[in-house]
RNA sequence: GGGCUCGUGGUCUAGAGGCAUGACAUCCGCUUGACUCGCGGAAGAUCACCAGUUCGAAUCUGGUCGGGCCCACCA
């Protein structure tokens, strides 16, 4: 056989690709009873841009496993999705199709975003389908389709009707750019320079209590005035009353230890709200609500002549008040850090606001438990989620205000009574729609909020298995893998854990194997500021995507790890010698037929390597250490295959006059097995090159469609030789000894040798007297003697 | 401030009680009937530091220093 002197990878891995599409090779067969199922929760990606090297890294690690399991027999389910209802599409249709979306009625924007999301989607996923991702593409959903709004809205109704929901007024973190309520885990701190500023309040008395704060603005917010229990120095004014500079409102002096007597004055003003210690103490001292700042940042009528200002307009301009009333003691630069928006950027404000929430944290035991029951690899990243649950001290707010997102499905009349939408009715939009079964004359006020994107992404199981048909449903879950990186443990593992808890009384998965980032070469986040972003699309062009996963591969789960381009040369140049060496291989092959012969021993000797082999590559691949897998499969394949085993194989493929009647035949089996094998052994890893190379020849032989649904290798017990094994040994180490002669002698690898004198013992003798002639030829040896010795050693003379 | 995690040749990495793994880079040599994207060879590491346990520590324990991630604080 007369393989091409190259392997295009470009070609192939187009070719493969739409291979595997077309006979759907990734597909779940739901009709296979025989085969155990594996279902894999698959993480949607943000509809956000491009993707970024670090979904090409934890993507591909994942589909090492799925790649894997489906060989080793699994019937495996492995979804695709998309996260596409959140901010971080809005934000992209808003800069592509450059429209407010937030200025257009909800009918339209949603309009245009779907609209957007049809184009632009197929494009997205294709760079998933690029990076080799063995998912079945045609079970894929959108957390913004149809399908994904139903299930979305009826988990609320389910917790709706468990009492799990509930909606109340209270403060709550809020974007005003986007004019929406954010959760904590939106928050990103950022250093900004500010002043603080000296501020003259006075005690009934006519004392003055001096307080630092950033936020002057906020005076007339302010409704309690605090001092840390312990500081002497105003001990006497607890308890009594404070008067606030240019709005004179009386407010209490409180002491609570959460004063710092070393900060500022050590004087504190309490307003609702300036921040989340500010909410703490409004709740705690049932303090009364003074809000002055509206949902779009500007002032409200009861900031007085600071109305309709910006937050940072009504800083300056008290400021100036303050200072005409000589009432501002002191003014010092700091700088300090605030919370922003990570998608606005903004300050955040803290407002009063109806929101809708799930009720969980009396349920704090029940997560831990059933963390404590996943399979958690690696283990210690359990920590995170458990410390995180501890941590928990809000209920989860479920509500946003935005246009693009799955719609809350109730209506309120006007005492305020809540309309649940039926469930035979999803997904509504509840502007559109009516709840059904309520008479006409009932005048309903719709609720235009939608859920938090994660409280649609918690549902992802089933946003997955309710595609498949009914009768394979209850096979599906709850699934066996859920993948993710360690980031958003905190985020997508606990909601969902959090909600599948909350409705089923179950864990949403067995097994959560943790990803690591993918770092710059430095060891640093790549991020756009920094300019040291790695396009993947762009190095699969350069390269190909089997060097971009062979280099994935050399991660351990939960791992970082830094990108260096060199790397992905190294997973270039295996491809090329695996290229290579099938072409050496299947070219002796071409006049194989399988014949049951006596084997060689050298050949013994490799097939008892292999079988070690097998079996490691097997438990790495069970305890998901595909790292470890590859690692063997390199030492392998570079040293004792191709290094060693096919120079020492040479001799006997070209000359077999020389040797046994079978030897070639031998020989020829070694090949085959060792061939096959290693291909499948990296199969997950490399899909692409090794499909090519199973294509060409051994699909046809073992009648399969494709490598990547073939049998796993089995290790087999039989084929371990201890003897073998020693003689080939020994073969290897004399091979090597010559070697470093001949190259300190900077003599040619083929250069004559006139003879070698081996000394050993009569037992290696023995082993050893088998396979001259191969050893000569490998040598190239006139002449080889033994002398007897405890020692083993050679004496080499050209 | 708390939790988790890491610190190994120039760079990246494996190893988790007993001569420190591999890749890339470096140096020397070789065109061996698959492969110069190759082959052979060499050099390069007091395994962050200090103390302890042990016959023996990169590996276990305690501490110090320094990264990273998450959480808390941020008037």
């Amino acid at each position: 056989m007369e393989l091409p002197q190259r392997y295009d990878a470009k070609e192939a891995e187009a070719k493969w690709q739409k291979f595997w599409e077309k006979n759907k090779i990734y597909a779940y067969n739901e009709k296979d009873k025989k085969k155990e199922t594996y279902s894999i929760d698959t993480p949607p990606p943000t509809v956000s841009g491009s993707m970024h090297i670090g979904h090409a890294f934890s993507y591909s690690q994942q589909d090492f496993v799925a790649r894997y399991k489906r060989m080793k027999g699994f019937n495996v389910f492995y979804p695709f999705g998309t996260d596409d209802n959140g901010l971080a599409t809005e934000k992209l249709v808003q800069k592509n199709r450059k429209v407010n979306l937030r200025k257009i009625p909800r009918t339209e924007a949603i309009k245009i975003c779907l609209e957007f999301l049809k184009e632009e989607r197929p494009k997205f996923v294709q760079d998933w389908k690029n990076i080799g991702m063995s998912c079945d593409f045609s079970v894929m959903y959108s957390t913004i389709d149809d399908m994904s709004r139903k299930i979305s809205q009826r988990t609320f109704l389910e917790m709706a009707k468990k009492g799990l929901a509930y909606r109340k007024e209270a403060p709550i973190i809020w974007d005003t750019m986007f004019q929406t309520a954010i959760a904590q885990a939106e928050l990103v701190d950022s250093e900004i320079d500010s002043i603080f500023n000296d501020i003259v309040f006075r005690t009934e008395g006519s004392d003055e209590l001096i307080i630092a704060t950033t936020r002057p603005e906020l005076i007339g917010a302010c409704v309690a005035v605090f001092v840390h229990p312990k500081d002497k120095r105003y001990r006497k004014h607890v308890g009594k009353t404070a008067i606030t500079p240019l709005y004179n409102a009386k407010v209490p002096v409180l002491a609570d230890e959460k004063v710092s007597m070393e900060k500022g004055t050590g004087i504190v003003m309490c307003c609702t709200f300036g921040d989340q210690t500010d909410i703490e103490w409004y709740k705690q001292y049932k303090l009364p609500l003074k809000m002055l700042i509206n949902p779009d940042g500007t002032m409200n009528d009861a900031a007085g002549r600071y109305k309709g200002m910006k937050a940072d307009e009504a800083r300056k301009a008290t400021i100036e008040d303050l200072k005409q009333a000589k009432l501002l003691k002191s003014q010092k630069a700091i700088k300090h850090v605030v919370q922003i928006g990570e998608r606005s950027g903004q300050p955040v404000e803290i407002i009063n606001s109806k929101q809708w929430y799930i009720s969980y944290l009396d349920k704090k035991d029940m997560f831990l438990k059933a963390s404590e029951k996943l399979g958690w690899y690696p283990k210690h990243m359990k920590h995170r989620l458990d410390n995180w649950i501890k941590g928990l001290n809000w209920d989860w707010s479920i509500s946003r205000q935005r246009h693009f997102g799955v719609p809350i499905p109730v209506w309120y009349d006007k005492t305020g009574k809540i309309y649940y939408a039926d469930e035979s009715q999803l997904p509504v939009d509840p502007v559109a729609d009516r709840p059904k079964g309520v008479p006409e004359k009932v005048d309903l006020i719709p609720e235009t909020d939608v859920f938090d994107t994660w409280f649609t992404s918690g549902s992802s199981p089933f946003l997955a298995i309710e595609l498949m048909p009914k009768e394979t449903q209850e096979e599906l879950f709850p699934m066996s893998l859920r993948p993710q990186a360690h980031d958003i443990i905190n985020f997508w593992l606990f909601y969902t854990m959090a909600k599948t808890q909350l409705i089923h009384r179950k864990n949403p998965w067995k097994d959560v194997i943790i990803s690591g980032w993918a770092l710059d070469p430095h060891g640093r986040k790549m991020s756009k500021s920094k300019g040291n972003v790695v396009v993947p699309q762009d190095m699969i062009q350069k390269y190909s995507a089997d060097a971009l996963r062979f280099w994935t591969a050399g991660s351990k789960l939960g791992d970082d790890m830094p990108f260096q381009e060199k790397d992905l040369v190294t997973g270039q140049k295996t491809i090329t010698k695996l290229w290579n060496a099938s072409k050496f291989v299947l070219m002796h092959l071409e006049d194989y037929r399988y014949e049951k012969v006596e084997l060689e021993i050298l050949d013994k000797w490799l097939l008892a390597k292999l079988q070690k082999l097998v079996k490691k590559c097997t438990e790495h691949f069970d305890a998901y250490e595909y790292s470890k897998a590859k690692q063997e499969f390199e030492l392998f394949f570079w040293q004792v295959f191709t290094d060693n085993y096919l120079e020492l194989a040479k001799d006997r493929l070209y000359n077999p006059g020389k040797y046994n009647k079978t030897a070639r035949k031998s020989a020829q089996f070694a090949l085959y097995e060792a061939l096959l094998n290693l291909l499948k052994l990296i199969a997950p890893v490399m899909p692409y090159i090794t499909e090519e190379i199973y294509q060409l020849y051994f699909a046809e032989k073992e009648k399969e469609k494709s490598i990547h649904i073939s049998h796993w290798p089995e290790y087999s017990e039989s084929y371990i030789d201890k003897n073998a094994e020693e003689t080939g040994d020994l073969v290897v180490g004399i091979l090597q000894t010559v070697r470093k002669f001949k190259s300190e002698k900077s003599l040619s690898l083929k250069a004559e040798l006139s003879s070698i004198i081996i000394s050993c013992s009569a037992s290696q003798r023995k082993k050893l007297e088998l396979v001259l002639q191969d050893i000569k030829a490998i040598t190239i040896a006139e002449d080889i003697e033994f002398r007897e010795s405890k020692e083993f050693s050679l004496e080499i003379k050209n």
